[in-house]
DNA sequence: TTCAAAATCACCCTAAAGTATGACAGGGAA
DNA sequence: TTCCCTGTCATACTTTAGGGTGATTTTGAA
């Protein structure tokens, strides 16, 4: 960006200057009556250029940039668990079932998930069958890997 | 930018026609013959007007786009797992038994840690009994919730 | 109120997981 | 060389997990 002003602030003086030369340049010519019958030819291409310069400056100046948004990944430690009740209702899980599949992924045996909901090892049994068919996974095991994977469980 | 560009030309024909009409009207009035002696003037005026145009034109045209980059935060979970080796070796857990706590974590059975380590299904039981007994725990749930825990896997 | 889904429980059976014990080979340190 | 750790494998047994089926009760939404 640097390098890019300075190469137009050089431009600019440079064209500055051969504008400069080339008019007095002119005058001098002027001085001796040479060119006199050119004068308006010269005067106009004068303006020519100084004004497509102008022109050229204000576009530059006043046009608005082009903005090209770049998404950049910043890596940020979000370790703050959200559950996502969307994938959650797709899969068609029950409040008990993810309950169920909470104390499973802690390490807990089905009869010790019994005890914390005080229900029998049966329903639990059902409760996690079903979490397997929804997950589609055979093993309770599977089924905590995959549930972390779809942020169902931290 | 469909609407800028839409906006740009309209400004681009209104300046032509309001050029073309200025035109017409001088041809007009030096037809009358009542500002010849400003001819000069005006067409250095046109000129510049004109060159100011083509100036604006090249200027937009040739120009590179201005870009500002816009840095947008996305959240990744980016929890580089880096193993607890100091853990692993207070422990006393060797390579092997790590390797099939792993398999653990990823949902494996023991049959088919097994197969993935080319050895037969009772060393992977051997294997996972000395694991629980590091690990202080009875199930392989539990196991890898507690390797977790402690960084063994990620 | 009615109805479907959710939750509960039981029984039976198989598969997988886990425990206990013993054995043997290879590698590396004392 | 000896000895211990690791890795391997086997057998036998118990416990837990998982699948299938059927049944009853609760509950929430139409």
């Amino acid at each position: 960006m640097a390098t890019t002003h300075l190469a137009k602030y050089r431009s600019v003086i440079l064209y500055s200057m051969s504008l400069a030369v080339l008019l007095l340049l002119l005058k001098w010519l002027e001085w001796r009556f040479i060119i006199v019958d050119y004068a308006f030819e010269i005067y106009a291409g004068f303006v020519a250029v100084i004004f497509t310069g102008l022109g050229v400056w204000l576009a530059l100046k006043l046009s608005r940039p082009k903005t090209i948004t770049i998404e950049k990944e910043v890596l940020v430690n979000s370790n703050e668990f959200v559950l996502d009740e969307g994938r959650l209702t797709k899969l068609g899980l029950s409040r008990r079932e993810l309950e169920v599949l909470q104390l499973m992924a802690r390490g807990l045996s089905n009869q010790q998930i019994a005890e914390e909901l005080f229900v029998s090892l049966n329903t639990i049994k059902t409760h996690s069958s079903k979490v397997f068919e929804k997950l589609e996974v055979q093993r309770r095991t599977q089924a905590i890997e995959k549930a972390k994977r779809l942020s169902l469980i931290p």
